[in-house]
DNA sequence: CGGTCGTGTTGACGTGGATCAAACGCAACG
DNA sequence: CGTTGCGTTTGATCCACGTCAACACGACCG
């Protein structure tokens, strides 16, 4: 005997419904309605799960879909011909993964789970048909891409005028800021990638990064333990940033 | 007297009209058939021109029109707090500017032209709505904003693991390569912007853009007079790129 | 239980680019 | 034609971060 229409809707609701997904205030369902969402529903199909240090998608290879992350952390990064990494971004739940392959039908970055993870597949040009339909869709997919591009300004920002310690800061509050988007502690926090992982996004050697957490905890701004990270003092980490003058 | 249809018509393909532009290969209407490109025409309205050292628009005002460049020479930046300016790109005739300003709707960088310049302006609600209509100019916007994406990884990338000579081969090729896919040559050109702005983008001082200049001219990979540049080989410029391992 | 591997910390030292300072080229202008 | 001022070049010095190297720590495993 096949399940009833209700018990299938019943059962993609606890597993992939937009309608039900307690990130849909972070992700694309963000202010649709009701049967807009549900429309969404029918598009994301797929879920996808990708082990830790496993790739969601690799450089070069063709772009077909937009990845909501549901649960884990991602890196993105680029490689150059000669071999050197710049991690672009870490990714977490809510955020959309893929963008960079509208442009040329193919992925131009690699997109790394640092912890096990799933991901809602969105099929693309199911989205831009969907999108059509409704403006609302439209308009939010428009600025989640727009967010991104100010994402890179901020981070040109970053490796175009900061030093260390002041790029530190910054990420931190950064990685704090979007954990408390999320419902987690501002203050207490587990970071899922290495401390050369974050001197390649920062633009830093990971000895420096390593010296600028121990001297910041030696400040007593922060308290480290290897990965695990608590922030003490908040408004220092700040002042950091707003040193007058370069 | 007034003007008959035909007129009015051919006035503004003499002067606006995408069909008629010799950028449009580059521009919005890349890829749209002529029904849909006059369809376009009568979404983007005005121009406007912006003298030297002009805004087009500021960080923080509100954002109502993408832009695209007919003539002229633009730089996008931002400043943080404490008066730091990160030049965030150099744009040229046919590239699009504003996307900055869809997520939040308000700009969060400043455009500034570099020569007295001329932009379409491309009211942005408008163009949703069409884009709603035409799934090829809405596919091709999505293509305009990832490419954004990609260049600013490109820029990240220079940023975070580029050597100062690196940087600078990097942006004259870069430069070299936009100015032949306009029909100039490919070798010799003159650049907008100072020194100090070369150095902004690219994370330097303007003294090590300088001497970076000098070095090259000795090499005799280039020429330089002022902002009067030619290229002579450009192979050995690419090499640097290309230099194994970090 | 000891070995090994991946990751992180810390110290000593070197260097690429920043900083400080001076002078020059060139265009605008009285 | 000299003055003014901005942009650029060049030199001398400094220092933040990179490099190299040793060691520490925990996880995993034979």
């Amino acid at each position: 005997m096949d399940e009833s229409a209700a018990q299938v809707t019943f059962r993609r609701m606890l597993t992939t419904a937009c309608s039900a997904c307690n990130l849909r205030e972070l992700c694309l369902p963000f202010g649709l309605n009701d049967d807009e969402i549900a429309r969404l529903d029918r598009l994301v199909g797929a879920r996808r799960k990708i082990g830790r240090q496993q790739h969601l998608y690799r450089a070069g290879a063709p772009f077909e879909a937009l990845y909501a992350i549901r649960v884990g952390f991602f890196k993105t990064d680029v490689l150059n011909e000669d071999g050197r990494e710049q991690v672009t971004g870490f990714q977490m739940p809510g955020e959309i993964l893929g963008m960079d392959g509208i442009s040329t039908e193919r992925h131009s970055c690699n997109a790394i789970a640092l912890e096990d993870s799933e991901v809602c597949v969105i099929p693309f040009e199911q989205l831009e048909s969907l999108s059509r339909d409704i403006g609302t869709l439209q308009h939010h997919f428009h600025q989640v891409m727009s967010r991104e591009i100010v994402r890179d300004h901020g981070v040109m920002m970053l490796l175009g005028t900061m030093r260390a310690e002041e790029r530190l800061a910054a990420f931190l509050l950064n990685i704090s800021q979007r954990f408390t988007t999320r419902g987690f502690s501002p203050a207490e926090f587990h970071l899922r990638m290495t401390r050369e992982e974050i001197g390649s996004y920062l633009g830093l050697k990971l000895e420096t990064v390593s010296r600028a957490f121990s001297k910041f905890q030696e400040q007593g701004l922060i308290s480290v333990q290897q990965r695990r990270i608590r922030i003490l003092d908040t408004p220092a980490l700040k002042k950091m940033l707003e040193r007058r003058n370069a």
